[in-house]
DNA sequence: TTAAATGAGCCTATTTTATACACTAATTTG
DNA sequence: CAAATTAGTGTATAAAATAGGCTCATTTAA
């Protein structure tokens, strides 16, 4: 079979924006980037969309490369094709955004890798329009979590439902009331408490829950609408 | 200066989903594709990226080359990039949808484009991964219908309550109260109430509302909450 | 000319959901 | 053993969503 011989050929990338939570804040993981142009600036994970892959299957390639991460949360978010965006050449960016539990990985992600963690309120000047992606991402967690749990995955197996909350207020920089916050989120039906407390929080303990995985992966798409106008906060 | 020198350049091309309300449904557009591979079969309105424009460019242009649509709402959809979705050259596609006024563009269209409105429920057999590309679109409409007046970019300047119902009940395919529903609307501070009638879709006549755009643009992150799980209708 | 038919347009009662709000319980530390 | 700290719970009120019936204006057919 011929070819599309007329057509102008270009790059494609991919570009992560990881995002991890600390117990306080929400993070994005960042590394130096390693090659010309922009040797030695803060950036997002990222590297081109190979031969034989599909932009999911290069997305999670560019992952494990980086940050050593599997099997995590990952979400086509935006493309990003201005044609001046990369000064070298012309490159199309696909962005997706990650979900990762941050303790699980903390370590191994600073040691192997030298990539760091940086609050999203303190992300670092950016190469090229990557500034612009996190300010996507974070507007698309934010509208997404508010009608979906897709928080849970930047939590540990086991959580207590203060660090959910501290959580979701970090997310949408807002104060909930801990009673209506409870309540809520035991109202969905997606939390199993388990037996065992977690003593580090406070000196009484807060009950552990664990996700109920059954009822979490059927109302996903229906969840709850915590936050009034998640676009616009 | 220099290039990646190393990397794999690929095809990029852009596909729109173009939806329109006649009144009754939902129907989208598409042409009779005339170029090898799939040649003469039903498709949507696409075309290669070129060398300097950006993405949203690159979809105005096709739009406009290949219906003569100029200055609708159009919105990057999701990018498409399974390597084998074309079995000619390998293409990445990002995909855009469009909303239009479908009675301001009928005749023009039809005479001059030779393109065909389809209904979203009786839509032909599409080439390479078109299926799935439209029924991404369909999803995407909903979802954000649910919660943003995109909808009224379907109709034209001035319509009615009735017509704007059937269009929510066409989209969202269930039926609403039509009481509550002009309650709704109406209290969203988004409609001014026009004096004359439109008398076409009833003896009485229904009374012509219009857009109050300052409003809209303001309240267009927080519109409403019709349809309870937009995702899963 | 009048009755029937058609769709428009309004209003109210009820239920459901969201919000506001304050105390007691368990444990650790000084 | 007192003070400090965080966890955990219930109720009353307000707001929003839903369900439901009647009248209005006009056309068409008897």
């Amino acid at each position: 079979m011929q070819k599309y011989s007329k057509q102008t050929r270009l790059l494609l990338a991919v570009d992560c924006i990881i995002f991890g939570f600390d117990g306080e804040v929400l993070k994005i993981l960042l590394i130096k980037r390693d090659f010309q142009p922009e040797k030695g600036n803060w950036s997002l994970m990222g590297g081109f969309v190979q031969n034989e892959e599909s932009l999911d299957q290069a997305a999670n390639r560019i992952l494990k490369e980086l940050t050593g991460l599997e099997g995590v949360y990952l979400e086509q978010l935006y493309t990003f094709g201005d044609p001046q965006r990369d000064p070298m050449e012309r490159t199309v960016s696909v962005a997706y955004f990650a979900l990762i539990d941050i303790h699980k990985y903390e370590t191994q992600i600073s040691a192997d890798y030298h990539a760091e963690w940086f609050q999203l309120k303190r992300v670092p000047k950016l190469i090229f329009d990557q500034q612009e992606m996190v300010e996507q991402a974070r507007k698309r967690i934010r509208y997404k979590a508010a009608m979906h749990p897709i928080l849970f995955e930047l939590l540990p197996t086991k959580f207590t439902i203060p660090q959910l909350q501290i959580l979701y207020e970090s997310v949408f920089n807002t104060t909930i009331d801990k009673r209506n916050f409870s309540k809520r989120v035991l109202a969905t039906g997606l939390l199993i408490k388990l037996t065992d407390k977690d003593k580090a929080g406070s000196k009484r303990g807060a009950y552990y829950y664990q996700l109920n995985m059954q009822n979490y992966y059927a109302k996903f798409q229906a969840f709850m609408n915590f936050i009034p106008n998640p676009d616009t906060l």
